[in-house]
DNA sequence: GCCGTTTTCGGCCCGACTGTTTTCAGTCG
């Protein structure tokens, strides 16, 4: 049984027991387990189950551990089966649309039988949410707009363009007149890879104008709310944006809330209550009195805690550890030393190789590894062998025209469906690194792919495995994988996980990153870049590899020339002698 | 359904906004 197939199943029970008119808290008990699972992962929960120790985690109770071993070990889950069966399964389509809670959603099915947004719709057009009980005419109105909507966007969008879009709406706030502080918050400032919506926070001592000032932005092409502290817009992008605007005292408690998470938020409040207080967005309380703090650093430090960076705030082991002391000195942009994993027009980039290395060094790396596809990649027009001697001789006299920067031979070699390469050792030796990735044969059985992957991470000339899952963000699931067998391989092999910084990849994913940390595998942030400004996206995999709780010891390509140099050095002199 | 240094029962984080009501339920974050 999968892990997401796992966490998506205590999901869906809650979803379904809300549908229902369940014991609301009895739906948050299944979404947090599900939650608790995505956190500790397949092998974890299996483990779990065969020691029998789930019931020592804390969330999950007597009912859940018996459903979770059943459904672990057997695979099945009866009484899922049959709360799914009491459904009709379209309902959950339903209540994608904005507006629509469970509550209303059963209400329409009981009344009305209404199972699928084509039927919703039908049913708005012919007015017959009117007269409905806790409907009307306004929100059968919304409602046909929120259909809309959903069909639009899927109402998702990339970490990348949300937060350049919320960055603009950011500089426009700055130009209000009466603006105190203003800051990103919600998803993206805990920098989630995909978000839904735009969360701002700011403080005035002008609510009224600010709010009517953000409403009235260029960019906004609909006002959905608009209150005394809170509007909600939906912008020519069509991605939707929240302002939440406070008085300058309440600003850090505003901020710390609307970054969230939710479940970091809930944790934090029950901790607040166990110690006497009482958090909200306007602040911190001990009976009714306020304690005061300038800043998120006092929030926290009130609290008895570290400063928990934002990237942190999913209430996964971040609150115990900035209790402890134990937070992790995360990587930064500014620890990036170099740049791995680059094309060229010897393949499918769009800058020369000679443009490709000045941008390198002008951006102020310290080296880059070139690497082409290699041959199988016809797609992307991959580099015979010959190709790639002709290569590593221009890439000799780049060194000697700039001496700045350490320029590393490379490929992106594909790996072949039996996991072999795509050159023989003499090519593969001759080269100073090797990334190996999947490009093709995407949807192999698992135990086939897992097979793959760990040929080629066994093979002594490959040094970074590439885009370890094929993920794309919003377009592909990940290859079938036994992630965990392949992590043991690289250890065993000793070769790097890259973490692609594409921003439809950002592959591996973070919620693995501390697991591998824990392993004490070697992760390289690496851009993919096919032209010079794609190095910019090494922003991206900073951005995750920090809400994977990596430190920059953690990380590859914060090493300096000097230590990178003797590392691929000794890597060869290694595969050398293994042949 | 979970949990307990007040508790094995009775709580469970907290508040804004909208639309439907005429005091509040539902949704959202």
């Amino acid at each position: 049984m999968e892990m997401h197939g796992v966490a998506k199943i205590l999901e869906d029970i809650g979803v379904l027991l809300e549908l229902k008119g369940e014991n609301p808290f009895k739906s948050r008990a299944y979404y947090s387990a599900a939650r608790i699972i995505e956190m500790i992962g397949e092998d974890e929960l299996e483990k779990l189950v065969r020691e029998d120790k789930l019931k020592e985690v804390k969330g999950i109770g007597a009912a859940l551990d018996e459903k979770l071993k059943e459904l672990v070990l057997t695979g099945r889950l009866p009484y899922y089966e049959e709360l799914k069966a009491s459904v009709p399964e379209s309902l959950f389509e339903i209540l994608k649309v904005p507006g629509l809670g469970p509550r209303k959603v059963s209400a329409l099915y009981e009344t009305l039988e209404i199972t699928t947004l084509a039927e919703l719709e039908y049913a708005c057009r012919e007015n017959r949410l009117v007269n409905l009980k806790g409907f009307g005419l306004k929100t059968q109105q919304n409602i046909l707009e929120g259909i809309e909507f959903l069909r639009r966007h899927q109402g998702r969008y990339f970490y990348s363009e949300a937060r350049r879009i919320a960055l603009d709406l950011l500089e426009k706030l700055m130009e209000f007149t009466a603006i105190g502080e203003a800051s990103l918050a919600g998803s993206i400032r805990r920098c989630r890879e995909i978000v839904k919506d735009i969360d701002l926070v700011a403080s005035t001592a002008e609510p009224d104008q600010l709010t009517h000032y953000f409403a009235e932005l260029p960019s906004v092409t609909e006002v959905t709310a608009l209150g005394e502290t809170k509007v909600s817009v939906q912008l020519k992008e069509g991605i939707n944006a929240d302002l939440r605007v406070v008085e300058p005292n309440q600003y850090p408690y505003a901020l710390h809330h609307f970054t969230g998470s939710r479940e970091h938020n809930t944790a934090l409040r029950s901790r607040a209550k166990s110690m006497g207080m009482k958090i909200n967005e306007y602040g911190l309380f001990r009976e009714d009195e306020l304690i005061e703090c300038h800043t998120e650093n006092e929030f926290f430090a009130a609290l008895g805690l570290a400063f928990i960076e934002p990237e942190l705030r999913e209430n996964s082991g971040e609150i115990e550890a900035a209790e402890a002391g134990t937070l992790p000195l995360l990587v930064k942009e500014a620890d990036i030393r170099g740049i791995f994993h680059v094309h060229t027009t010897y393949s499918d980039g769009a800058d020369s190789l000679d443009d490709i290395v000045r941008g390198c060094r002008d951006a102020g790396f310290e080296y880059i590894g070139i690497s082409d596809h290699s041959q199988s990649a016809f797609y992307a027009g991959g580099l015979q062998a010959d190709d790639l001697k002709r290569q590593r001789e221009e890439i000799l006299s780049l060194c000697e025209k700039y001496p700045e920067i350490a320029i590393y031979c490379g490929v992106e070699s594909d790996i072949k469906t039996d996991g072999s390469l795509d050159y023989p050792d003499q090519v593969l030796e001759e080269l100073d690194f090797v990334i190996a990735s999947v490009h093709s044969g995407l949807k192999m059985e698992r135990r086939k792919m897992t097979e793959r992957v760990i040929r080629a991470v066994s093979n002594p000339y490959v040094t970074i495995l590439g885009h370890p899952t094929n993920r794309l963000l919003l377009g592909r699931d990940s290859s079938p994988l036994d992630i965990e067998q392949v992590f043991e391989a690289a250890l065993e092999h000793n070769v790097i996980l890259e973490l692609n910084a594409n921003p439809a990849r950002l592959d591996l994913d973070w919620r693995y990153l501390k697991k591998v940390r824990n392993m004490g595998l070697l992760v390289s942030i690496n851009p993919d870049a096919h032209q010079v400004e794609g190095f910019g996206d090494t922003a991206f995999g900073v951005a995750i590899a920090r809400k994977g709780w990596l430190e920059a010891k953690d990380v590859f390509n914060s090493r300096s020339r000097e230590d990178v140099d003797a590392y691929l050095k000794k890597r060869k002199a290694k595969a050398g002698r293994a042949r």
